[in-house]
Order: C-alpha cells, then structure tokens, then sequence
DNA sequence: CGCTGTGTTGAGGAAGATCAAGCGCCGTGG
DNA sequence: CCACGGCGCTTGATCTTCCTCAACACAGCG
C-alpha cells in the first residue's frame, strides 16, 4: 500500500462519534481507550473514486481503517465483467490478517478517507489481533450471506436483502436509523454487488418504488417498509438490540 | 454439537497420508509432530449422511475435523430453497474460531467421520490457534471465489471452476491427480452449490460432457481439458506447485 | 457548449426455471 | 424370490427472469 504524491494532508482526531471508534467499540469493547484513539492525530490516506486501494496480492502493512467513505472488494474478469464480492463502509478494517497479502481487490467506491490504527505508539502490537480477527469473522458472516443471495435469490429479493444488511450495518456505527440511510452507490454499482446488470437494476428499483416498498432519491434510502423487506429477503429480524444512534 | 447415542466406535490413527496430517501440514508445517497427531488413538464421531454436524448458531467446542466423507455449510431458506455456501472435504477442521458459535449450518453430504484435534493432552491448546487462523484465511478464500462465481458466471462456467476448485482442494491432501477425482455428489447438491436447479446441472453436464471438457461416471470425474476449463471458468493456473501424491 | 456519467425506457433474445414424465437401480418387506 | 417404492438421472415442453442492444434525457463540469 503506496502513499499517493500530493500535499500531506491534514491530520485528524476521532471523537466518540467517530465510526471508527463505533465500530472498534463493536469489534473490541474497551480498546479504544486502550489504544488511546481520541487522544491521537492520524495522518489520513485520501483515495480518489473508483482508484484501488489495496491491488490483489499485494502486501499490507499497518492496520488501516475506513474513516470517511465507501470502498469494495472486487473481482475482475478477463472480459470485463466484475463482482463486487464485499462492501466496505465507514469504520470497517481493511485488512483480515496483520501483514499479509492480501486476498482481492479493493476500489474506493467513494472518495474514501483511511487511517493506519497501528504504530509505535502502541504499547503492544496484539492490542489489534483481537480487532482483526472479530473483524474476519464478520466478513465471513457477510460473505456466507452473499452466496445465499446470489445463489438463490431473485432480483428483488436480492436488492432487499442488501439494502436491510447496509442498514444495519451503518446503525452500528451511527449512520442510519431503522428506515433510513445515505447510500453513495451507483445503479452499476449496485449491480455489480447484486450479480445484475445496471438496467435490472433499474427496473427493480422501479417495482420496488411502486410497491412502496422504498425511496430512493439523491443518495437517500428510505425503506418504507422494513418488516415487508425482510419477510421477502428471508432476512432475520431484529435480534440484536439497535446500537445507540448519534 | 452432541454425540449419537449407539455403539463406541472403534478409535482410529492419523497416518502420514491421511487427509487430516496433509490438511494440518498445509496449514500450519511442523504441527502434526507438535501435537503427536500420529501417537494418539482418537474416538471418532460418525455422522449419516444428510444429518446435521453442526446447527446455525450452536456452540461448538473442540476443534474438530473432517477425518472422511464431505460436508456442506448450508442455507436454508423459509420456502425450501438450499444454498450450499461451501463444502467441506477430508482433512478440513470444520470450526473457524475455538469455543464459538458457529455461523452456519453444516450437513453431511456422504457419511462422514469426525475427529476432535483438541484435548488435555496437548501442551498448550494454542497449538492449534495458528491452523483455525489459516483455515479461516482458507475460507474467506473460497467464499470470495464463490460470491464471483454465482454473481457474474454463467453455468458452464461455474461447474468449471467449481470442478477446478474441488480438484485442487482434494489434491492438496492427495485425493486427486492433475485430472481425476472422486465428487460423492449428487446433481441436487451440486445444483445447490452451483445455485442453479438440478434440471439445468444435468443439462449443462451433458453439455461438457459433448464437448469433450469431462468425464463424469459413477461419483468418478475425469478432467479432459483442465487448461480449457480454467481458460472459460477464468480459474487461475497452477500459481502454486502441487503437493505430492499419495 | 459539448462531454461524460448516470438514470430511464423499449424491444427482442437467451439463460435458466418450472412442470411433468419416464427410466434404472437398489434396498426392503411381503 | 419378487414386487414395490424411493432416489437419482434424464428428457421434453413451456414459461419467467434477466440480459443485450439501443436510444434518449438530464445534470455536472471543463
């Protein structure tokens, strides 16, 4: 992971509200305070839309973070098609393992804003295996998610059952309420997650508005009706209790 | 995860060229003599095929693995529909963290015979830390090869590269030359698996059959064109070299 | 002011699902 | 010993979902 040329930019605090301290909180309750994450100014790594972050196989060094923005992991196929295999939103760890190579692809989606948790600084480097390895598992949860929906689920299907797992996902850290969340992806985007192309994508959107199922207007989600959602998506309820919203 | 009632079964040994020593080479080199894989008598679990092993959300101690037969993480949807999210093949551990619950449902596909690696005889139960991190790694691999593959492959091209993916897995603990394997499936796991219906397996089969691509008879598969196979299922050639053969 | 990216819509076609039927094999019980 | 039933495999006919190709509108931006 190369840094790009520019001016340096500039260095930045997390406050409680910050998703990173959200979801490291998730992850590993008590570490924040512990790795004295409010206390300390990180130099950001800025990446421009739709640049790589990490290219597939290369080294990572450092444990970085998703501080601003949306990033993916990503497939290539030799005749062009993509798969967008995991969504990486504000707060998520980039990396599974502690320098390894890493195994795909990752785009920003968004002009994304990344800072390294690891350092010196640290009074122990296994502070963060814990974190990482909290994190692989939730991956793995979300990856045995995304073979059941594309394995066996139709379009509209599909389309609801990513929209109740971003969801929930940015509850965690602060960014949706129960029915509603800024959602910066483009219907190809959208797309290359759900194993559609872009104009199915579109017609789906569509029937879902009709059926007043959801809005979607600028980047803002509104679903209007999640329990309908997660009937249809065969999405498990609300078992967990909602995290505390900002 | 519970033992059947019935009679004891017999206690058996992990030789040099069982699945479970070569699995545990791969993952962690040096291990199988750490932990005297070889010295010990292990009291194997058996389980039928089509029961469950491991049920969505239980917690599973000690670190159990595949000594024989295969297995399936597996989603169940409220209207029937099955989505096989990974398959489990000799000489793999099935849990991913140690005393969790699991995040998945796990199905024998054939019979299958399971041993538990862990004990009080081991010197140090962190031994095995190391090989639940690699296979997890192992895991997250897969998944990502699957998410690709029923996104954004057509059906041929999924059977190719799951067929390519299988004989790699089972050569790596000597249970498949370059070209040639035993796949104890039956077209509705592999449907399932492929997220296709078991109609269009048998008629995407005769497909590749007519064109010369495999042979399939009995459980018994013969890759004729394994470089052709990679080219369409855009399956990465031989990076690594093979493991010995038994 | 033209260009590019994004969203939208139409028409036609292909991949895969669904429904239905038949066949061979094998284990089991009469 | 044989009839039966279940399972797995195969094939045909039809239908649905989704893709492909194409065109156009609109907004942001150099």
């Amino acid at each position: 992971m190369s840094m790009t040329p520019g001016p340096p930019p500039p260095r930045v605090t997390i406050d409680r509200s910050d998703p990173v301290h959200r979801r490291l909180e998730q992850l590993s309750p008590g570490l924040a305070a512990t790795i004295g994450l409010h206390s300390r100014r990180y130099s950001p790594r800025i990446v421009r839309s739709r640049r790589e972050i990490v290219h597939d196989g290369e080294p990572v060094s450092g444990v970085w973070a998703l501080r601003a923005g949306w990033a993916a992991l990503v497939r290539h196929f030799a005749d062009g098609r993509r798969q967008i295999e995991h969504v990486l939103l504000p707060g998520d760890p980039l990396p599974l393992e502690r320098e390894a190579t890493y195994p795909a692809t990752i785009v920003a989606l968004t002009p994304v804003t990344l800072i390294d948790l690891d350092g010196p600084w640290l009074s122990d480097p296994a502070l963060l295996d814990d974190v990482l390895r909290r994190h692989t598992m939730a991956t793995v949860h979300h990856l045995l998610d995304a073979t059941a929906r594309l394995g066996r689920q139709v379009a509209i299907e599909r389309f609801a059952h990513l929209l109740l797992e971003l969801r929930d996902r940015l509850r965690g850290v602060g960014l949706a309420t129960d029915t509603h969340f800024r959602m910066p992806l483009t219907q190809e985007m959208l797309a290359d997650t759900l194993g559609l192309t872009s104009v199915h994508v579109n017609r789906t959107l569509q029937m879902m508005r009709q059926q007043q199922l959801i809005e979607l207007e600028g980047r803002e989600v509104t679903l209007l009706q999640p329990g309908e959602l997660a009937r249809m998506a065969d999405y498990p309820s609300p078992a967990v209790p909602p995290v505390a919203m900002r």
